[in-house]
DNA sequence: AAAAAATTGAGAATAATTCCTATTTTCGTT
DNA sequence: AACGAAAATAGGAATTATTCTCAATTTTTT
């Protein structure tokens, strides 16, 4: 039975949920090196991108390797597809938008980003494909 | 007169505009150097900067150096502060999630990402302070 | 056209993250 | 409680993304 179980994997998870401070895998490593001197950095990365796979952590407001630019700045929003890391438009409903500019109005904001994710259809159309051929 | 303009400049954010394909600022470098071959990777990240800085430009999902982390996995929104990068929780109105949930379904998409942009209290009084000194 | 200011190119430097692999740990089976 | 296969780790090298430095060039002002 695969149990996923490490003592480095425990430890990582106790003290990212030890803090509301959304911190760095850096800090994580930190912390963790307080009570396992030698914990690898690799370790911290690798158990922390398995968490927020596994859905036990999120990652806030994910990067996917490089930052992405567009010159189109009239407020949209994005979809990320999970699979190929493809950057989509995706236009918001006149309620979702209101919504939004309520909300930041209400508490101050300056402005937001709203970042879906998903699967594009090219992903889609290839899983249906792989699954067709199980 | 500042005018702001430099031949690469104006290429970048023309090579920018081209395209709705959310780029990285190596396609962006990519692309310019077939009109202008020596065109410098620094140039191409300082001005896409400048662009973001002054609203001609967004940068999608804005990272912030480097990713962060939380173990609270309930879905809950986040600020970053455009000032000092701190990331702090935010909750969304009833209102709001609802409209969120409500245009993910419909969309298809597996989860979302709202990050809001604004200044963390602490700046916001290093602010004040600053302006009550001028 | 000269002086001042702003911007650039090129590569070095830094930061964040991933990769590599020999070694160690885990866990079901004996 | 030892055995062995599978999974996970440590540590450092490698890679990737981005920023920095500064002399040279371009743009703007005079």
């Amino acid at each position: 039975m695969k149990s996923n179980y490490s003592a480095q994997r425990e430890l990582i998870y106790r003290v990212l949920a030890s803090t509301t401070s959304h911190p760095t895998a850096e800090w994580v490593w930190e912390k963790c090196r307080e009570q396992m001197p030698n914990i690898s950095k690799a370790t911290v990365y690798r158990d922390l991108a398995g968490l927020v796979a596994s859905g036990r952590a999120i990652e806030v407001s994910g990067t996917f390797g490089s930052s992405r630019f567009d010159a189109r700045v009239q407020q949209h929003n994005h979809m990320v597809c999970s699979v190929c890391g493809a950057v989509e438009d995706s236009f918001p409903s006149a309620e979702l938008r209101l919504a939004l500019e309520h909300e930041a109005q209400e508490k101050g904001y300056t402005g937001y980003g709203l970042t879906f994710g998903g699967v594009c259809e090219n992903c889609r159309k290839k899983q249906n494909g792989a699954l067709a051929q199980q």
